[in-house]
DNA sequence: TTTTTACTTCGATTTCTGCGAAGTATCAAG
DNA sequence: CTTGATACTTCGCAGAAATCGAAGTAAAAA
């Protein structure tokens, strides 16, 4: 696609003339007149129709209009983003998408360190679900997802994993509620009022296994795509839930809960999913570094 | 903006090097290098920093690059959505704004036209306050506005205005509020609960004028920008409301209300308003067309 | 240290873009 | 019905831009 030739088009759309175009261009109604019969070559349909001794344009040319009016409205704000840029030490923008199923803690300690750089940040985080988080990082929306499984290669997304670290998960549960449960930690679980996380995210798949394995049959009073919401259904005495171990002090001090047990056999694995080969983005690169030194350093 | 410069620039970010976009698009890695240093120096920024001995992008970089994908996929679309169109009848797309302050009704039967043509027709309507369509109307993302006001030539819109004719305004009420009113019209509007337009409305306006004129004073008890909630009101009796008089008919078997009268005094132009000097798209046409004969033939 | 890989610079060459001249079709005025 | 004006098109050449081969630099790997 040549968009040379397109804006040649759009303009003697807009302008509703080869003579008109020409002027606004600097250039002859000829040199118009020939680039736009290519492109309408090229595309296979005419874009526009003779009508009395004027243009006008066919279906097909309305529609290549509308695309084009966006395509260079973009063009324009590309140019106005950095050339305004100019001598002024521009913030780095850093576009973060957190899958819904990372702790909004872990998530927070992971991006802390992108705050701590020299340069100033514009950050903007999003929420959602994997899948959609690593399509828009694939269409450049996104510079990093933080999410807690790794894209499989085999999809053909051409991603990259950065591993941050592991943790084992810490069971909690309200005082009330700790008293009722009978028994040693894991045997109390059984029959135990459950919080538990969305059948999609990895944590959920361990447990089942997990509880299969020790014969253990909680009542799962409720499913969490969002580990915030389960936190605060947590906090309110309606069931046990789990956390990474990592936070167990927070989540103890922020939700007035205590820990029944940990487990390592349930392992939380987060990870950084970026496009680049090799991390050039500053707050990718600190994340990573951080989080290798420090939150899960053991 | 060269757009073939940012091609260059956008496939050798993808492709993480000079040498795999070299492969990629059938060039040598001089020819890359040249042309993206000179939409460097255009936008008077570097995009890419030497890092090692391979290329890592720089914070305008990054942000050219978002706008580059969204670029080259509005550019992908296009060339998909008209060679696709090859030798099918492809259905005219016909996109209509119409302002909130029409009635549906009228906006129905000034649309109805387009959708009786030999071809087939795809129509997607959009309401909206005035400007706002006006605004999209001159994006080309929308075909047609449909209006009780013309765009004024002084806002320097590029924007036509093709009159569809005039009515005269009716007063309505239902049934049981209509024995509560005492005197003849127009006396009996005299502290008459009043729903009423919108204070942006040109109808609005007028009422305002002609009510001062006549030293008539209802009681407003509803004001609302969209037609339709209006007459919703009014069918319950909540007040007189006013609407065309070509759609007294329609007015009253639908909602079940009674004309109490009319004025020629007030009138309600409606307006189609394209960005084309000539019409050409058939839809536009056809509705410009009946309008002056069809319904608003007196 | 040498070799390999990746990008850059320079000058010649090919390809593309743009213009003058001449031609066709439409509309409007005489 | 002619005449003149307007708007677009076709053709062939000239200038501009993009491309490539050859040679050069610089970092990483062997």
């Amino acid at each position: 696609m040549n968009f040379k030739h397109l804006r040649y088009f759009w303009t003697t759309a807009k302008a509703g003339g080869i003579m008109r175009a020409g002027e606004q261009l600097n250039t002859t109604p000829q040199t118009l007149s020939g680039q736009i019969k290519q492109l309408e070559e090229w595309l296979g349909h005419d874009l526009f129709r003779k009508r009395g001794r004027g243009l006008e344009l066919t279906a097909e040319g309305r529609v290549a209009l509308g695309y084009a009016e966006q395509i260079f409205t973009l063009g324009d704000e590309l140019e106005k983003s950095i050339r305004l840029a100019r001598g002024q030490s521009r913030p780095i923008t850093f576009r973060v998408g957190v899958a819904d199923s990372v702790a909004k803690s872990v998530a927070y300690h992971l991006l802390e360190p992108a705050m701590g750089l020299a340069e100033q940040v514009h950050m903007t985080c999003h929420e959602g679900k994997f899948p959609e988080l690593v399509a828009q990082l694939s269409l450049n929306r996104l510079d990093l997802v933080l999410a807690d499984e790794p894209v499989s290669k085999k999809i053909g997304v051409k991603a990259f994993n950065h591993g941050l670290g592991t943790s084992s998960m810490s069971f909690f549960c309200a005082p009330a509620l700790r008293s009722q449960l009978q028994g040693p930690f894991p045997k109390c679980l059984h029959g135990a009022p459950m919080l538990i996380q969305g059948p999609m995210s990895s944590v959920r798949q361990q447990l089942d296994h997990w509880f299969n394995k020790h014969q253990l049959q909680p009542r799962l009073v409720g499913e969490f795509d969002d580990s915030a919401l389960m936190n605060a259904f947590g906090r309110e005495g309606r069931g046990v839930f789990t956390s990474p171990t990592v936070l167990e002090e927070e989540t103890q001090a922020q939700f007035g809960v205590e820990v029944i047990g940990r487990s390592t056999e349930l392992v939380e694995e987060f990870f950084a999913i970026s496009v680049e080969r090799r991390i050039s983005h500053p707050c990718v690169a600190a994340i990573t570094k951080a989080a290798r030194s420090d939150l899960f350093a053991t």
